[in-house]
DNA sequence: GGCGGTTACTTTTGCGCATAAGTTGTACGC
DNA sequence: GCGTACAACTTATGCGCAAAAGTAACCGCC
């Protein structure tokens, strides 16, 4: 590939001015040179090498997204369908700003940072990743760090978050069902962290203001990995009977689940109700469709994205942003009076 | 960031010295040497600049993975669950090798190479991409290419290709449904290129071999375009009378077909058999459960990116790996008599 | 005792680029 | 007609690293 310094050579002219031209700096060079060059440049199909532009600079035009990625079926991030579609959403929004996305899948905080170091990554876009170790880790290196569905409180401290309004939303398809007539509504998550639990906080502030009592063993737990998974089902499965609706944490499990009542007789919506979080695909191809509280994928990992950018060309950011969400009323929700 | 210069420096030796240390060249430092310096570069965490070694040594440690993006609902790579799994597995493996992936969503092959230049990419991976222009501007920049699930027979003179087996996969599940009495079996698709073509001369061979005879009306053309999906099912469900099975190019599509014949009360598989192509995650979770060809997802970026790996450290590999599907038999076909 | 070979280093160069600092030439004001 | 300001350049430097080339000491050996 064709350098500077030859581009020079050839026009007879030295390399700061090709330079200039390169970046555009207006009145350092006459009308007639920078002609003169932009066309060479165009003929000779230059491209600048990065890396020598990144070392100059003390910069890298790459922007990090780092997964957390687990080992088990419904544990794994990447499992859910919407993942693909936030990290489109990311790289789309970046690359207009003239950013490159470096991909990073991994759970081991420190690893991530040592990578964003090596490559002098600009800034760095985590979901679902933040624990303590890592913010430990990532105030060391001094980089714009954007959260995806983080709820560390430690971590909105020093990194923005850019997340849903994920206890409205639980509120509000809670209140749906409540307003169906439903009072035995049960919890259905593997965990009472980060998102789980605010959409958990949503669902019980709509039985308290509906003067519902809550009990923990309305909190269904199922546990993911992929040998326990099937058991745990058919645990909820058996308790199903104790309630008229059951609030999934996600689309992923509430469509999991109710291809598994159907699978035991079960008939929703005329036995039992199902709502879910999320309205991905799933939740629309199913048959019944699922009623779920519909999130902006796209829009997430667009937000997410412009927020680090604004945060690189140094501008101030709010630490948290939550994104709305509203109700989709689809076909697993039955009336009982 | 702590620099070899800096290093040497603190150390009073040379940079040359703590780079061989680094770079693990035995015989030509001391083991005293060697080991103050070990201690050193972990006392001070050191991590290397990679722009700065890329540069010296012209190489990158990049692989670049691009993807066909297109903008309508189902033309959209990324709406399908199973790219995020395929992502995730080229990553792991690179990552492994020591290598970084940059991932690149765009249709735009002159723009991806440009991109391949300007990074200086030691490789690609091609998803879904590879038109003529493509080739034609690829070869420009000599690097490896490795292409998944692409027919082009110009490409495969150049690069080498990852994909099914799909004709077999194609012809395994069409006579299966032949070996359940159906005689009148419709194909699904939006195109009929690449992996589309592939699958449908597995079908056609299939009936062949059958003695059923095939016309072009057995095509049901689904046009995939957002504004236009819904038309496009609607004509489908009509002319789906005609047929006691139709098999769909895809998963994606068989599970949407599946929804729609819910919606009009046509009864899978009493009415009509469905069978797709794929196994994801739809497939196992919709109800009734999809008769499906399971292909492996996660392997076939594994494949893809050990093939790349492979050619980079100078290997020869066939420049067509055809991974094997195999049928998965649930319940979206019956037999008839 | 001079020479080749080896070990364990150091010095130097250059990758491609951006940029600070330096050099012209010339128009302008008074 | 001299200083100043500015436009339009060029020269020189350094980013952090790898690696080629150089050096110095030592050993063995005929």
């Amino acid at each position: 590939m064709i350098t500077i310094k030859e581009i020079a050579k050839q026009l007879n002219m030295s390399t700061t001015t090709v330079s200039n031209v390169i970046h555009g700096k207006a009145g350092e060079v006459s009308g007639d040179t920078r002609k003169k060059v932009e066309e060479f440049l165009k003929k000779v199909d230059y491209v600048p090498n990065i890396s020598a532009r990144n070392l100059a600079q003390n910069q890298s035009k790459i922007i990090g997204l780092a997964l957390k990625a687990r080992a088990d079926k419904y544990e794994n991030l990447l499992m859910d369908p919407f993942v693909s579609v936030l990290i489109g959403g990311v790289e789309e929004t970046i690359r207009n700003a003239g950013y490159f996305m470096m991909l990073y899948i991994s759970s081991d905080t420190g690893e991530i940072m040592r990578h964003v170091s090596t490559w002098n990554v600009d800034g760095l876009i985590l979901f679902g990743m933040l624990d303590d170790d890592g913010i430990r880790v990532s105030e060391k290196y001094k980089k714009p760090i954007v959260c995806i569905d983080t709820y560390s409180i430690e971590g909105l401290k020093h990194f923005t978050n850019v997340g849903l309004d994920d206890e409205q939303g639980a509120y509000d398809i809670v209140n749906y069902l409540i307003s169906q007539g439903h009072r035995k509504i049960a919890f259905l998550s593997d965990n009472t962290k980060g998102v789980d639990l605010a959409r958990l906080t949503g669902y019980k502030q709509a039985l308290k203001d509906a003067g519902i009592s809550y009990s923990e063993k309305d909190f269904l737990k199922i546990r993911p990995k992929s040998d326990e998974i099937d058991k745990s089902l058919d645990e909820i499965c058996k308790r199903a009977s104790d309630y008229t609706a059951i609030f999934c944490v996600s689309d992923l499990y509430a469509v999991t689940l109710l291809s598994r009542f159907e699978d035991r007789g079960i008939s929703v919506p005329d036995d039992i109700s199902v709502v879910g979080f999320d309205d991905n695909m799933l939740a629309q191809l199913h048959r019944p469709a699922l009623t779920t509280v519909h999130q902006d994928v796209k829009l997430k990992g667009v937000t997410a994205a412009d927020t680090l950018l604004k945060q690189l060309s140094g501008k101030k950011t709010p630490n948290q942003i939550k994104l709305p969400t509203h109700l989709v009323i689809r076909d697993t929700v039955r009336r009982i009076d």
